[in-house]
DNA sequence: CGAATCGGTGACAACCCGGTAACAACGCGA
DNA sequence: TCGCGTTGTTACCGGGTTGTCACCGATTCG
């Protein structure tokens, strides 16, 4: 809960984590706080050099940046997905602001977790933790337990875009994930549509703020009768009972 | 018809953010932006009194540029970081434009998100809201008590917007609340109509004033028995009694 | 005691806000 | 290219909220 000031004493240093970027600068950024934060750090510039980069020393971790100039990143994962020795290795992926699409992509082709550029470090490193973390409690066990958000009857997987209710999916779109998802990491707390707009939609949309309260009754209708527990707090926004 | 652009309710006025920069326009403009988002500034012209302005009160968000005359903003950022007091302060760096190794070396040295100049000022704030919202989040465990104001039977939760007696949730308009948050702030006593009018209605309202005694009323009502702790005091306001 | 002043009270109308549905624009896959 | 799902926009509606007023009782003070 506390931010990680100093080195987390329970990171172990033989944890290896690739970075992939074309830009050396953030190249740099990230080894140098990954480095800070008691990892051990490579680089690769581009695809192929990641790939042969894996190919030398299995990573634990794989930061991989989703515009690369020579093969995509889309195409890395792929291979690594498809290979025995590294169908499971974690991948977090770097996307451009705004890149919807990318970070759909980017989890279809199985990235465990991602990062839209600009990003702060700090958040990064925390998420390698979370990575790591993940993956040692779920080591060994063939299919990897996701991380669950829960707000009474509403379940949702992150990892793998999927929600439900009382255990039963429901299909919702990405943007409706993301509202709910908001919704549900601040549940019983009234988030505004204003902070609603920035979180879900991104800083710099020019969304009219009743395109909120479209997404919300598509959202309570797809919910069925679980919709009700989102909340209208009538001139301020909305909640989600808990 | 943009909705009117009023100031987002959930915004608490008692969040300190301090701006350096050593451009006085810039720091006019921010933060007069800043307190119309109903925040509370100070400002520093260089990296000497920003340490000096953290020292004498802590803030909640630094927005710091990075290009200071005096220390740069690297050394302030590091020199925070390194205190135990302020090493969790969240900071928000300005770099100026295609300042590429600049954005780099603000991430090393710890900033939590960055604005390149020039930035749009609306985004500017919605990223210390976001900042703000991250950190209370990573504080603690999802429903940290939030901050309560009390007196006697009523119970307000601010940030909320739930007014209780005896814990019994009481639903409030949003007049309402802000009418007995207003009283509850200053129990014990007395608020004239006027106080009522500027602090309630917002200073440039043109509200009769026999409308707040109708508010009043409607507040009392609500609150049950325990709406006589609403006292009037005859020719001059009303008080709550603590 | 009686008038003036003040606040309580209920009614009412205007308005604001959110729900809702229909439609348009867009992107993507077939 | 077409069709379809997703997303954004708009218009309208209904109800909650708010401002205003009239009336009345209470208090104050001459």
């Amino acid at each position: 809960m506390p931010r990680i000031a100093g080195v987390d004493p329970l990171r172990q240093k033989d944890i290896l984590v690739l970075v992939v970027d074309d830009e050396p600068d953030l190249r740099d950024l990230v080894e140098f706080n990954l480095r800070q934060a008691g990892y051990r750090t490579r680089t690769a510039a581009g695809g192929a050099a990641a790939l042969a980069e894996v190919a030398r020393e299995r990573p634990d971790v794989l930061i991989l940046d989703l515009n690369l100039p020579d093969v995509s990143g889309i195409e890395i994962c792929r291979s690594l997905r498809a290979a025995p020795a590294t169908h499971d290795l974690p991948i977090l992926m770097l996307t451009a602001r705004g890149g919807e699409v990318d970070r759909v992509v980017g989890f279809e082709v199985g990235a465990d977790d991602y990062v839209t550029k600009p990003f702060s470090v700090r958040e990064l490193v925390l998420r390698v933790d979370a990575l790591r973390r993940r993956l040692s409690r779920a080591a060994g066990a063939p299919s990897v337990a996701h991380q669950k958000l829960r707000a009474g009857r509403i379940e949702l997987d992150v990892e793998d875009f999927v929600a439900s209710v009382d255990g039963q999916p429901v299909q919702l779109t990405l943007l409706e994930f993301r509202l709910l998802k908001f919704l549900v990491e601040a549940r019983g707390r009234v988030r505004s549509r204003e902070a609603l707009l920035v979180e879900v939609w991104g800083y710099s949309t020019e969304v009219e703020t009743r395109t909120i309260d479209t997404h919300v009754k598509r959202l309570r209708d797809k919910l069925g009768d679980a919709g009700d527990a989102i909340e209208t707090v009538r001139g301020v926004g909305y909640r989600l009972r808990s």
